[in-house]
DNA sequence: GATGAATGAGCCTTCATTCAT
DNA sequence: TATGAATGAAGGCTCATTCAT
């Protein structure tokens, strides 16, 4: 399972082949037969393995965000923080759930919809600018997150931390300096 | 041409069959070998066409840049939507370029620095934050300009205004209302 | 293997199509491929077999060889004869060796060089000519067996014995009578 | 057609392309099929040139074969020279002819009765040994020269005269000294 | 549970050859 | 006479998948 979520993530899915999965296994083809119905199901088992990290990282991380700072941005940050965590601990997993499988699409929706109820909350305590679509800025949210942990987290460039502060201010505050 | 950027836009690199284009194109395999030569090829001059579309898109809008306003917001979203409206006008060879190519990483990356050298010349004018990474800004805008095109421009879900729009207030402004 | 030696030897590398090869031998053209690598390694493979055959049949000849008789000419006959012994055994893989591939005219330059070896032990005891080249004696004679080979003895018109009798007893004493 | 000729010399008959020999010559497939009717025909065409000049240079060397020496040797070897010469001169016409072709066989097997002729005419001087085959002889002639052609003329590690002395003396003389 | 051996299905590519002009 | 454009026919090779053991 390991092995061929590494290749699914390093070569894509059509250029993952069985025999070299079962190769570095150290089995044989029918013997991966006998775990898996097809090609096509252990990818989406994948898929699924990721769904669910996801899901329980949404509930562990609502769960413990009694934690909850004084401070807005420190309070959006580590939360934004969390993320990159978790996509830097399932990279391979997350490879294929964000970027190869057809899921991909809906799972984002999803990462999006939940970043929106949490800027919603947020929105309540009126800090926020009122002609902002919270949906919209959840959706461009996840772009950003996306997009860094594909070239900057992944390739080593930048730690979670600084991607989430980095985020959080700029989303804050924008580019304007105001006076 | 066409046809074959419309295959590999819908049904990515393997499972566009070279005798599904010839066939769109009513023509036989052997004359499709007469004008590329593999698969291979056309797939990268299609990544070439993308390319050069781009940059020929980028240089137009540099020597029609005269057409400053006085408002930044303005001036900015203005240059955003003429990206979104290059991808809604190219889609099936951006969809290639940005999301099929290996060259993708590289071609976000030529976006991003352009993006940052048009935010230092703003910035010149002292009306930035100082404490903020240009070049993490200009990728964050890629990431979400990219994110837009794939989620919501081609989706149909909004224009090239409306999403331009949203993302130069986002990223001006910010999300904090200051008093 | 045989049955694609005997496949190429018949119609030529070109000729010869693997669905051939697997039809003869009741498998399809997968199972050719797990055993061969591609058309090219089968024939390589077979020039191979020839080779070594070729070579073990040298080195047999060579040990064997105390059965020196007094005679010259029976010696050089017996000699001469068993390479074509060899051939005629070895009809398909020799066809391909001698006559298909790159190498046969290395693997005729080694034969030449070989007889050459031996013509120069017997030119010791000093009944040759003197003013004779003997390299250019052992290509000739080389030219002569393949010739004979494929002319006569795969042909079914002579035997080995007739052939080598022949081709000594020409060498040996030429076409004048001295008297 | 020389172009063709030196194309099929060089790479053989199935890796000899048309587009090549249309290539070189300068004109399009279709003006290749104007003059040819195919592929093959062009090929036998070739053969039939070869066979002509081989039928030609046949009658030229009879009809001025008035030049006889009294030395039986250098009367041979003049004959032999001109077979060399021959194919010099005709290289790539005489690959096709001698090597590539389906006709080879019978080619060589007339050269073969043409040179047993010309020795039967000499045996009647009563020259030579009477229990040689010289049927035989003459095939092991055009062995020999076959080979030197290919591995010596064409090679350019001998010239025509050389070869046809060497040979000649072997043939006459053979290896051993009488005494 | 595991495998050696085999295969169905299909894809890319090539090349001699022709048609309409 | 010459060609631009096209094709029929086929061949090598790959890969996910299965059967018999």
């Amino acid at each position: 399972m390991n092995i061929a979520a590494k290749q699914f993530a390093s070569y894509g899915y059509h250029d993952t082949k069985i025999s070299a999965i079962v190769h570095e296994a150290n089995v044989t083809q029918p013997t991966f037969y006998l775990y898996f119905k097809s090609k096509d199901a252990i990818f989406q088992e994948l898929i699924g393995i990721f769904k669910d990290k996801l899901h329980n990282h949404v509930e562990q991380s609502r769960l413990s965000s009694g934690i909850e700072t004084d401070d807005l941005l420190q309070r959006i940050a580590t939360n934004i923080s969390l993320i990159f965590h978790f996509f830097q601990e399932n990279e391979q997993v997350a490879r294929i759930g964000l970027f190869l499988s057809e899921e991909a699409i809906e799972i984002k929706k999803q990462m999006a919809k939940q970043i929106e109820d949490n800027l919603t909350v947020e929105a309540e305590d009126g800090y926020f600018h009122t002609n902002i679509n919270l949906s919209i800025v959840a959706s461009a949210i996840v772009g950003v997150i996306e997009h860094f942990t594909f070239m900057k987290l992944w390739t080593g460039l930048n730690t979670p931390e600084e991607l989430s502060i980095e985020i959080t201010k700029l989303f804050l505050y924008g580019l304007i300096k105001e006076n």
